[in-house]
DNA sequence: ATCTTTCCCACCTAGGTGTGAACC
DNA sequence: ATGGTTCACACCTAGGTGGGAAAG
């Protein structure tokens, strides 16, 4: 596994409760979506204001403890070392990575809350943005474009922000939400992928009404 | 490639320090918006899926310690003991109260949050719903229709919910926020106030291109 | 030349207004 | 009859889409 879990793992005998049993998993409620993309090669738009993510990263939580409060953040961290272009209808290394900026961790507006209510239902990042922007200070992550990037999704067994550096703690990777950053759609079936299935680009459906694909 | 340490670690404040020097004070934003409305008689709609309140409740907030963590509260509360109708152009008392639902608390969503931030800007209360619907499960707060209210908001030195209880509190009443609970409006002034003022209503300004007032 | 980025735009989703007729 | 409540609706605000021209 090429992503190193940056916490304490789960199961480490804890001083504040050591009681509490928990065995977290986690899996794509859209996992389906996020494979079809997959397979072509996603690319996820930055701009200077920016974007959402799409698919949206919606994320089914089990085996927590009902009421012991979690905390969920979700990061995006370089894939390698490489700078990539689309040439001939493929992405290829293009040159070595650009310098990144520090990576920020984005807490889902939920947290801190109870592990039955995350469990509850699907738990989804879609306010969460990307940009090429160094200066953003909306809270969007900041990207290099035409380099490759993972999504990963932490659970933390704390009650408070300020405790979360010690606590019980697990990181889920997904690969099929790898990603490449573009400022603008490279492969336009990825393009024709995100019209099919954004409701925000209903638009540029042939059969919505829109004004097609020129 | 090395990641980046997902955690900072956190300064530490310690709220219930009993050092910590403070002395909070709120004035509301919109104030000369609020006692227009309050000279002619505020009037709220209140619907079974919520209606917001308008003008929106802004307060600014000073005079807090920087490092120290608040939660800010709203409630809203019977003025009196009284039903009221709308008679020849004016609110007259016509009987006694029905009974009140339990009243709830509505936690400012920033909450906790540290003085500093509190302080910053202008805090909104824009989202809080009010409703007639005594089954309400979206967090509306439930009200009596023909009913006087006062909103009050209430500060709370505190870095966590749970020790809300037993931390210094303050709070705050203008009596120009008062208003009666309708599900229609009684006072066309009021109804041409809201239209010449919410940004929602403009397709009903004469001079906006709407199809104006009948 | 070629490749990447920026900007404005028409077109959507999502949801907050009072209206006026219908309902109770 | 009277007066309060509900509902679908046209009309807005607010903001998320990719396109395509222009700029870098």
């Amino acid at each position: 596994m090429p992503y190193p879990a940056p916490f304490r793992p789960f199961g480490v005998p804890e001083t504040n409760d050591p009681d509490v049993q928990d065995d977290p998993k986690i899996e794509l409620e859209n996992d389906d979506l996020w494979k079809t993309f997959h397979k072509i090669g996603t690319e996820m738009v930055i701009t200077k204001t920016g974007r959402r993510i799409f698919p949206a990263y919606k994320a089914k939580i089990s085996g927590l403890d009902k009421k012991s409060k979690y905390i969920l953040l979700l990061d995006i961290v370089p894939c390698d070392d490489c700078r990539y272009k689309f040439h001939n209808g493929k992405w290829m290394v293009a040159g070595k990575a650009d310098p990144e900026m520090p990576k920020r961790m984005y807490i889902h507006p939920d947290s801190p809350c109870t592990g039955e209510q995350w469990m509850q239902k699907p738990v989804s990042f879609h306010k969460l943005k990307l940009t090429n922007n160094i200066s953003d200070k909306s809270g969007a992550a900041i990207l290099n474009s035409m380099h490759k990037y993972q999504p990963r999704i932490h659970l933390v067994r704390a009650s408070d922000l300020l405790r979360m550096a010690y606590s019980p703690n697990k990181t889920f990777v997904f690969e099929e939400t790898q990603f490449i950053a573009v400022t603008a759609y490279q492969n336009e079936k990825i393009t024709q992928l995100k019209i099919d299935h954004n409701p925000f680009a209903k638009g540029f459906r042939e059969n919505g009404g829109g004004r097609g694909k020129k």
